[in-house]
RNA sequence: GGGUGCUUAGCUCAGCGGUAGAGCGCCUCGUUUACACCGAGGAUGUCGGGGGUUCGAACCCCUCAGCGCCCA
């Protein structure tokens, strides 16, 4: 066997071949892990960290294929680069997914209790939490395992503690009975971002309070049910039809409680009937009119959202079985007025079991977020922290300048449980991660939402409060990717945790927002429509290089993207067509060994793709530090699929079967450019990039390898123009012998006059065969005339008249046309004073061209036989 | 209801003041020893409607229509 035989590639390419060798490989290596003690400027990423109870879906997928190339190639460029992998502990999912396998057990969690209970999702976390982390191995993600954080990790929950202790002393953080999203299903508090609004069909119905005879006011309202708490009817003060009454009492029917009407200036007269019912422990808004009013606060619900304790025949049904008993009852007394059903309005569900959330008057914790938000919105507004694409800025101002007060309680057993202790007599006590309290005191029952645990991420994972070595090194990070829709999940949480944390330090330096990935048609994806896509099929079929190069071809800052699988098998061909190449190119003696040749030695071929491959490298460089993923990827695609592929190799081949030292220099340059491209692709196609590459140099790694760096040594813009002409030589070629109905394969005559003095002399050899033409010097049957070249054919006398003068009457038509446009321009009086010079210039050249093309054809078909 | 965006080739999208582009799809031809997961050639758009600004508009402004998203 000899050397060669020993690297060649395979016939063909089998990802699921190479993939996971090539991740071990690198996991072996230690190629991921970040030294703090590193002199090389750091570039740090903390990854959004998915539940622990999620697995890989094709959001991520995109999330952290872009995470991926930006680590990727900083890491070539020389950064000591940290991408830092977690999970967080999805307190209600988590709690909900343990709760459900324990009801098989016919059990409860209040069956094992608290503590058992906990044991028992740690145990369900190290059985069957983090597939995720399997599937990101799976797409190749370049993160520190070493440093893999969990939410619940003893450090992480040392910050969580210090965090509340600090902001509860520096009165951030304040306990209050307020109106908070309550799911009656999963028993707890919601924050507000934990609420979905949607519309449904309700009802909307006029009932009046009060008896006959007695002061009488007509309500309007979608929640009949919560008429049994209301402790007012208010008006508008300027409201002509009811100025008399404000001030006088009025009977609520069935619980018999006089309630005052009050005149607030909130309430909106042109709706429904102008009069609203007060319900203030069950309405967000009717709380803050209460408040202002003192009206009292009735609760009428138990946690279930069952009716509770108002003394009427309507306690102890659910509530929406009481709303209908309710309006039933009020028809009956004659109390409705109009109704309206279907009433199309939106109402809050729990975003994790779609229940209808209650409003619900109850004793919480909060986070007061004022001078939080105020600070996290002014380190983006004064330029500290940038957000791209800076379109979707507004969106995180209009959200955080607007944010209301954070309710951080949950009632659930998993999660990091408030630091609150109560003393006998009511003492309020809140220790900090080293500290205990008094004896006799009794810990607050519920646990903190799980974002005040992520939003400390990228504190927490590299060690705050300590001051680690890895915080000093890595913090604060660099960029933050994540999908414009969790905009306000992560970030304006990390950022007001980040800046209070470290008396305003942001971060992060950059947030990346990226779309949404949707179906083929770009409708979003839902389970109900089971237009979903799994990613891991996609890789199972195509490889994950081919996911990974069609998501981030798609992702135009911002913007969603469609997505089907098609495309993703485009993507795999792609892989295919660069595998091939890179085989043929070995085998015609590629090879990266000793110096480039000097470039003012090379052939025009070899010039041109070395300026194309300098041009191409430099704009992907540029457009991936603008997170232009879609653009770059593009660009490579061209230049790897039709400057190299397709011209380039095919120009060379005339080259390599010369041989001699004009090849030499080819194959030398021919290595130089794979070994450049796959450089460039590694960051977008890990895979198939490491592979290549190291058969071709014999090469470590990739992953480390150097960043192509633009160098205007090797580039010479005059070959692009004069390979323009080439190609457009063997087009217009090929074209004549495809109209002609010539074959691919048949071998023909023909002489090339007008090389020299086009100056295309010495590309006579590579013309000749990538066009299959041999020379010779009579029976010429046809020509063709391109620029100042001709082409005579020997076709043995057998020409297709008809199809040539179709050809030539086509061109003759396009040429026209263009002159016609051309001249509207230069006919125009205004164009001529006021266009810029260049620009006139320009249609001025265009115009003779097309000119001096029209007098060619019109004479080539003049000179056409006629039949 | 308040914001905000979109409408370009059959589909998904780039382009955002100087002759309309890409990928996929489509049509014709083709096993020429890298590649049929391929090659060569080709067809396809009054750039949503209307008005305006400009020498010139897919691109700027106004307006209408239809979709979408966020917030309430």
């Amino acid at each position: 066997m000899t050397e060669r035989e020993e690297i060649a590639l395979a016939a063909s390419f089998t990802p699921a071949e190479i993939e996971a060798p090539l991740y071990q490989k690198w996991l072996d290596a230690g190629y991921f892990a970040a030294d703090s003690n590193s002199s090389k400027p750091p570039f740090t990423i903390v990854i959004p960290p998915p539940n622990v109870t999620g697995s890989l879906h094709i959001g991520h997928a995109l999330d952290h294929t872009l995470q991926d190339i930006l680590i990727r190639m900083k890491r070539m460029q020389g950064f000591e680069t940290l991408w830092l992998p977690g999970m967080d502990h999805a307190g209600i999912a988590t709690q909900n997914a343990v709760e459900r396998a324990l009801a098989t057990e016919g059990k409860s969690r209040h069956d094992l209790g608290r503590e058992e209970f906990v044991k028992r999702v740690w145990q369900w976390k190290a059985e069957s939490g983090g597939a995720i982390l399997g599937q990101m191995k799976r797409l190749g993600d370049s993160v520190d395992w070493s440093r893999e954080r969990f939410t619940m990790d003893e450090n992480l929950s040392y910050a969580v503690l210090e965090m509340f202790k600090r902001m509860y002393e520096a009165e951030l953080i304040y306990r209050a009975e307020r109106i908070i999203n309550w799911c009656p299903r999963c028993l707890t508090a919601l924050s507000d971002i934990e609420v979905e609004h949607k519309e449904i069909e309700g009802q909307f119905v006029q009932i009046t309070y009060g008896d006959e005879g007695e002061n009488q006011i007509s309500i309007a309202t979608t929640r009949p049910e919560t008429m049994l708490g209301d402790g007012a009817v208010a008006v508008n003060p300027n409201d002509e039809r009811y100025k008399h009454m404000v001030g006088k009492l009025v009977k609520l029917p069935y619980v018999n409680r006089m309630i005052p009407i009050i005149a607030d200036e909130l309430v909106d007269p042109e709706f429904g009937t102008g009069a609203v019912k007060v319900t203030a422990a069950h309405d967000p808004n009717d709380f803050e009119m209460a408040m202002r009013h003192n009206v009292p606060m009735v609760i009428i619900m138990n946690e279930h959202a069952v009716m509770d304790g108002t003394n009427t025949q309507f306690d102890g049904m659910d509530r929406f079985v009481a709303r209908k008993a309710v309006v039933e009852q009020l028809r009956a007394d004659g109390r409705i007025g109009w109704e309206k059903r279907p009433y199309l309005h939106s109402v809050g569900h729990c975003q994790r079991c779609e229940t209808i959330v209650e409003p619900r008057l109850s004793k919480q914790w909060f986070v007061k977020v004022e001078s939080l938000a105020k600070a996290a919105g002014d380190a983006v507004r004064d330029g500290r922290v940038k957000i791209d694409p800076e379109e979707l800025a507004p969106r995180y101002f209009d959200w955080i300048d607007n944010m209301h007060d954070w309710c951080i309680s949950r009632q659930l057993w998993w999660g990091h449980r408030i630091p609150v202790f109560y003393g006998p007599n009511g003492e309020v006590v809140v220790c900090g991660p080293d500290e205990i309290p008094p004896a006799g005191y009794v810990q607050d029952e519920d646990v903190l939402d799980t974002w005040f645990s992520s939003g400390l991420w990228p504190l927490s994972t590299l060690g705050w409060p300590a001051k680690t070595a890895d915080f000093q090194k890595f913090y604060p990070t660099s960029v933050l990717a994540t999908g414009y829709d969790i905009l306000f999940f992560w970030v304006a949480r990390m950022m007001m945790f980040g800046l209070f944390a470290t008396d305003g330090v942001p971060p992060f330096k950059t947030i990346v927002l990226h779309g949404l990935v949707r179906d083929r048609f770009g409708k979003k994806m839902s389970k109900s429509k089971g237009n979903g896509i799994d990613p891991i099929e996609f890789m199972d079929k195509y490889g994950s290089d081919a996911l990974r190069f069609t998501l981030a071809r798609g992702a135009n800052p911002g913007t969603d993207q469609a997505l089907a699988e098609e495309w993703v098998g485009g993507a795999r061909n792609f892989a295919t067509k660069l595998w091939n190449a890179t085989r043929f190119a070995m085998m015609n003696g590629a090879n990266v060994e000793g110096a480039l040749p000097a470039f003012d030695s090379l052939n025009g071929i070899d010039r041109w793709i070395l300026t194309r491959l300098d041009e191409t490298s430099e704009s992907v460089t540029s457009l991936l530090e603008k997170y232009e993923f879609a653009k770059a990827c593009e660009l490579i695609y061209h230049f790897a699929w039709d400057d190299l592929c397709d011209w380039y190799l095919e120009l060379t081949k005339s080259i390599f079967a010369a041989g001699g030292a004009e090849a030499d220099a080819t194959k030398r340059v021919l290595g130089y450019v794979l070994d450049q491209l796959l450089r460039l692709m590694h960051p977008v196609m890990p895979f198939i990039s490491e592979e290549l590459w190291c058969h071709l140099t014999g090469g470590e790694t990739l992953v480390t390898a150097n960043w192509p760096i633009s160098n205007s040594s090797l580039r010479d813009e005059s070959a692009n123009a004069t390979i323009s002409e080439v190609q457009n030589l063997v087009t217009e070629i090929r074209r004549f012998r495809n109209d002609q109905g010539i074959k691919t394969s048949a071998r023909i005559g023909a002489r090339f006059t007008g090389l020299t003095e086009s100056k295309l002399e010495s590309f006579e050899a590579a013309l000749r065969h990538v066009t299959r033409i041999d020379p010779a010097e009579d029976n010429f049957s046809a020509k063709i005339e391109v620029g100042n070249v001709t082409i005579e054919f020997d076709l043995s006398g057998a020409i297709d008249l008809v199809a040539e003068r179709a050809r030539l009457t086509k061109d003759l038509a396009t040429a026209q046309k263009d002159l016609q446009t051309a001249k509207v321009k230069l006919d125009n009086e205004g164009f001529m004073a006021k266009a810029p010079m260049d620009v006139v210039q320009e249609i001025r050249q265009r115009a003779a061209a097309t000119q001096a093309d029209i007098e060619r054809l019109t004479a080539s078909l003049a000179s056409l036989p006629t039949t």
